[in-house]
DNA sequence: CAAACTATTCAGC
DNA sequence: GCTGAATAGTTTG
């Protein structure tokens, strides 16, 4: 784990529901605003990405970008999260 | 340590 | 919309 990755780690795990950040985004938060490409090697070689929300780290331009399991996957997850944040913004389930 | 790799981004056509 | 170049950190030998 290198310090550059925990802080990426870090500022991905404090992306809210239904919210994406780009890898630009994540890059400058991490105080590297150029290492976009070095966000997304470590978040693919991730140690739990399960318990890591790649899926809401999307490329700029309203892309995608990739996913461990399959943009697939990620596309679907973006959605899930979106009626979970509809879910939570109702006081009635 | 150096080289290769990349889930990127920007500029030019 | 696609191609080519540039940047920065991780990974591997």
């Amino acid at each position: 784990m290198t310090p550059f990755a925990k802080k990426v780690y870090k500022i991905v795990t404090e992306i809210p529901i239904g919210e994406v950040r780009t890898y630009k985004l994540v890059a400058q938060k991490a105080g590297k605003p150029r290492a976009y490409r070095a966000v997304g090697q470590i978040l693919k070689h991730n140690p739990y990405p399960l318990i890591i929300p790649c899926h809401r780290v999307v490329a700029s331009n309203n892309k995608l970008g990739g996913y461990i399991f399959g943009l697939k996957k990620k596309k679907l997850l973006l959605d899930l999260e979106k009626e979970i944040k509809q879910c939570l913004a109702s006081k009635r389930y």
